[in-house]
DNA sequence: AAGTCTTCCAACCGCCTCAGA
DNA sequence: GTCTGAGGCGGTTGGAAGACT
C-alpha cells in the first residue's frame, strides 16, 4: 500500500515506453517489479509487462487480423470457449488482449451472438458469478467460464461443447471435427493436469478408445 | 461547426496459481 | 505446511477517435 499512489495510470507516453525498451534490452523480461525502482519509471510492474507482452514486444503484430486468423480464432473459440491466451498462443503475432478484443468487438457481433453463453455450464444459477450491468457497453460474455469449477464440469463430461460437436457433425461437418483434432489435440492438458475438454470429448474427437488416450497422456 | 453517439482498443482490476523462502 | 511475491488470466472499464446528426 505504501507507494501504489505513485504509480501512474492510463496511457502510455512514448518516453515511457522508451525507458521500459531500453530495460526489457538490457536486463530482459521480467522480475517487472524492478522496473520502477531501477529505471525511475511511475509504473508498477504489472503494468510494465502487460505494456510489454501487449503492445512493445517484437513478437506482437500490429494491424487488422486477416481472414485466416478470424477463422481461427472463430473455430478456437467453438472449441475452447475464453480462454484468451490458449487461442492467442495458436495465432501467431497476437496476444490474449487482442483476441479478446478482436472478440468481443467484431466477431461476437458479425456472429451475431448475444449477451448470453451458447451453453450455459453446468451450474446452477445461484452460483453463477454477478452478472455485468445489464446496460453498460458491449460485455456480450459469449462462450463458456473458465473456472476450476468448469475443469471439474468438463472432466465429468460434462462438457456443453460437445454439444455443438455433435450438432457440426449431425450437420455433415466432418471437416470441422477433423480440423479440431489436428490443430487442437496438443491444446488438451494443462500442466497442472486439468483437462481443457473431457476425455470423453477427446476420445470423441480423436475416434481412438480411452484407454490409449489415457496412456498417450501418461495420466495418473 | 458543434454536439452527441458509437466503436474499438489499451489498460486496469481482481483473482488465481506457482515457486521460492 | 505456511507465507509471500511474481506472473498469468479473463472480465471490465476509460477514453481517443471516428461517425453521425
Amino acid at each position: 500500500m505504501e507507494a501504489e499512489n505513485e504509480y501512474k495510470k492510463g496511457l502510455w507516453t512514448k518516453e515511457e515506453d522508451r525507458v521500459l525498451l531500453d530495460y526489457v534490452t538490457v536486463h530482459g523480461s521480467g522480475r517487472w517489479n524492478r522496473i520502477p525502482k531501477l529505471t525511475g519509471l511511475k509504473r508498477n510492474g504489472k503494468s510494465c509487462r502487460l505494456r510489454w507482452l501487449n503492445y512493445l514486444s517484437p513478437n506482437v503484430k500490429r494491424g487488422d487480423f486477416s481472414e485466416e486468423e478470424e477463422d481461427l480464432i472463430i473455430r478456437l473459440h467453438n472449441l475452447l470457449g475464453n480462454r484468451w491466451s490458449l487461442i492467442a498462443g495458436r495465432v501467431p503475432g497476437r496476444t490474449d488482449n487482442q483476441v479478446k478484443n478482436y472478440w468481443n468487438t467484431r466477431l461476437c457481433k458479425k456472429l451475431g451472438f448475444k449477451k448470453q453463453t451458447p451453453k450455459p455450464l453446468a451450474s446452477s444459477s445461484s452460483e453463477t458469478p454477478k452478472a455485468p450491468d445489464s446496460n453498460t457497453k458491449q460485455s456480450c460474455s459469449c462462450g463458456t467460464g473458465s473456472t476450476v469449477k468448469d475443469m471439474e464440469a468438463l472432466q465429468n463430461d460434462q462438457n456443453p461443447l460437445l454439444d455443438d460437436i455433435v450438432a457440426a457433425e449431425d450437420s455433415n461437418s466432418n471437416e470441422e471435427i477433423q480440423w479440431m483434432t489436428e490443430h487442437c489435440a496438443e491444446s488438451l492438458s494443462y500442466s497442472d493436469g486439468h483437462n481443457l475438454i473431457s476425455w470423453g470429448m477427446l476420445e470423441f474427437l480423436q475416434g481412438h478408445p480411452l484407454e490409449l488416450l489415457y496412456q498417450n497422456f501418461e495420466l495418473s
